[in-house]
DNA sequence: AACTATTATGTTATATTATTACAAATAACG
DNA sequence: CGTTATTTGTAATAATATAACATAATAGTT
C-alpha cells in the first residue's frame, strides 16, 4: 500500500471505529499501520517482529487479537492462501473484494469487480446458499511480471 | 462424497494417471480413497490418523507428499480457508471450481459455475493478470441449515 | 469519586499445520 | 544387470494459531 495515504487511512479508521462505538487502541492501530506501510502482505509472525520496539512485549495473542478486531471491522483482510494479512484499501464501505496475488513478485492487488460479486451471489443463490464471507484469491502472475517473463523467453 | 461412486472415481484416477505417465501408488490411492469416502473435508492430520492401520507407519511427510501429488493431478482440492482437503468430484477435465462451505454443518459443495469462471477471467484480464490457480470459497450457511435456523427463530 | 460491568491486555503454555534434510528402497529404462 | 528417476522412511523442526486464566484499563452508574 502506498504510504502517502497512510494518515488518511488511519484517520478514516478512527472515524469508523468512533461511529461504531468500538475502540481502536494503540496496539490495534499499530498493527493496522504496519500492514498499511508494508508493500507486501505480512504474516502474523512478521507483524510480531515489527511490533517489537513499538509495543512492549508482543506475543502471538497480541497480534492475533489485534488482527481479529481489524478483520471484524473490515480494516484488514486475510489472504487465506498465503496465511498473511493486508490493510484494506477502501474500508469506508462493506465489500467483498477479490485479490490478485502475484507469486513472482509477491504483489497483491485488491479489486472489487461487480461482475464477479454478482456471479458469485447468483451461484450461491442457485443452491440456496447464504454467503457470509467470500474468499476469492487469484494466484498467478501480475502484468509486470508477465512482461518480464516474456522478455527473457 | 457419496461412496457409491468411489470405485468409479478410483478407476478414473488410475486411468488418468496411466495416461499421464504418473504413478498412483498405494499410499496415494489410500489418501484419495480416504478423502472420497469422507463426507467432510479432512485435515492432513485427520488423514494421518485414518491412514493408521492401512499404511504401516504414516508420518506428516507421508500425507503431505501424497496430497501434493493428488493436488498436482487435480484429483483432490485444498480448501484454503479450512486447511483441509476434499476429493474432486469430477477429475476428468481441468477446471476451476468454487466451493460452498457451510460453517454450520460442515458440508462442502463443489460447483463449477461458468459465469463465475468467466467473470473472474475477465477481472484478471482487465489488469493483465495471468491466473494460475483461482481460489474461490464461499463461507456461509447451506440451504438445509438456513431452513433449520429459520425454523427455530 | 467509588462501584460495577465490560472490554482489552498480559502471560504461559500448547495445539495445529506444514516443511526440511538426508537416508533407504523401489521402479523405470537403457 | 546397472544406472537413473522417483518414491518412501525417518527424525527433527518450522510456521501458524489458539486456550486458559490472571490482571488492567475503560465506560457507565450511582
Amino acid at each position: 500500500m502506498n504510504n502517502k495515504v497512510l494518515p488518511q487511512i488511519l484517520k478514516q479508521a478512527e472515524e469508523l471505529c468512533r461511529e461504531r462505538g468500538v475502540r481502536l487502541t494503540e496496539q490495534r492501530k499499530t498493527v493496522l499501520e504496519l500492514l498499511c506501510i508494508s508493500d507486501k502482505p505480512l504474516s502474523a509472525y512478521e507483524l510480531l517482529e515489527r511490533m517489537r520496539g513499538v509495543v512492549k512485549n508482543p506475543v502471538p495473542p497480541t497480534v492475533y487479537r489485534a488482527l481479529d478486531f481489524l478483520l471484524e471491522q473490515g480494516l484488514v483482510h486475510k489472504l487465506e492462501s498465503l496465511h498473511a494479512y493486508v490493510g484494506c484499501t477502501h474500508p469506508d464501505h462493506p465489500h467483498a473484494s477479490q485479490f490478485l496475488i502475484c507469486d513472482d513478485c509477491g504483489e497483491v492487488a485488491e479489486v472489487e469487480d461487480s461482475s464477479v460479486a454478482k456471479s458469485l451471489k447468483a451461484a450461491g443463490k442457485a443452491v440456496g446458499f447464504r454467503t457470509k464471507r467470500p474468499v476469492v484469491e487469484l494466484l498467478g502472475t501480475c502484468a509486470q511480471c508477465v512482461a518480464k517473463q516474456d522478455d527473457t523467453t
